[in-house]
DNA sequence: TATGGACCCTGTAGCAACTACAGGGTCAAG
DNA sequence: CTTGACCCTGTAGTTGCTACAGGGTCCATA
């Protein structure tokens, strides 16, 4: 695997990914199956570097795969408006402020309970009685 | 379904689970396996009640499974210190803590990037960029 | 007594998004 | 010519359910 190519390993370390993640992008058509090397190596390009970290990118920012799909396949039709770009990502956004709020409430009910444990025995543990009906 | 013993229906609508749940529940060793009627319907009886309660509860708070196990059995040993307890408790507490704050970090790095889009082409969309390697 | 509908049973497959093998083939260095 | 790092396919596991398919049970009503 010399030249242009790269062979999936290397791809993995320079995007940090793990070789079966790759694999499963390509299963799944994330990621567009590369052409194979006489030995039946895969070989990517730089085409694929720049999907693959594309794809990274979004996931590290939270976006499920099939937001990711939707956002590679907007990233390609470079004359339309953006606002189907944007829709998305304030769509993900708002969850994001959801899942925020969800584990705030949790962590006060948490602290609650165990702010009441006196550390006794598990009879009068306060965080078994929260827990109990 | 007469007198004692509630019917998986029932179960579920009084702990609002659905009744594929409870049996998942059985079938991973989570909730004990009631008794049976004579035309093998599932039995229950206050205790599973209560211990189905219990789980649920926990759940709500965020708790594993794992961890739903591990309260489960401690809240037997009722002459046992509740150390144990209040260790799995606040173990919860920090992974909420760091879920937070890796949401709070996403969040602002989402904002970011919304806020420089345009709403333009998406040649020119920031978003776009910001995602792209 | 028959029948309809609500309920229950088991077993299996599906979801997200990977991850981890098993059991093999390829390639380059020494 | 062998060793070890790499690659291949295919399948099964993870978490915590959820959703069938294809049947059986129970009870009220006609």
């Amino acid at each position: 695997m010399t030249g242009d190519f790269l062979a999936i390993g290397e791809l993995g370390r320079r995007t940090d990914t793990k070789v079966e993640t790759i694999r499963y992008y390509e299963r799944i058509g994330l990621l567009a199956a590369p052409g194979r090397t006489a030995g039946n190596y895969r070989a990517y390009g730089s085409e694929h570097l720049n999907r693959l970290s594309f794809i990274r990118r979004s996931r590290d920012l939270g976006f499920s795969l099939d937001h990711v799909r939707a956002l590679l396949g907007l990233a390609d039709q470079r004359n339309r408006s953006c606002d189907a770009v944007d829709a998305i990502a304030k769509e993900h956004r708002a969850e994001v402020d959801r899942k925020i709020a969800d584990l705030h409430a949790l962590r006060r009910e948490l602290d609650n309970m165990i702010d009441q444990c006196r550390c006794g025995t598990v009879a009068d543990c306060r965080i078994i009685d929260a827990l109990s009906p």
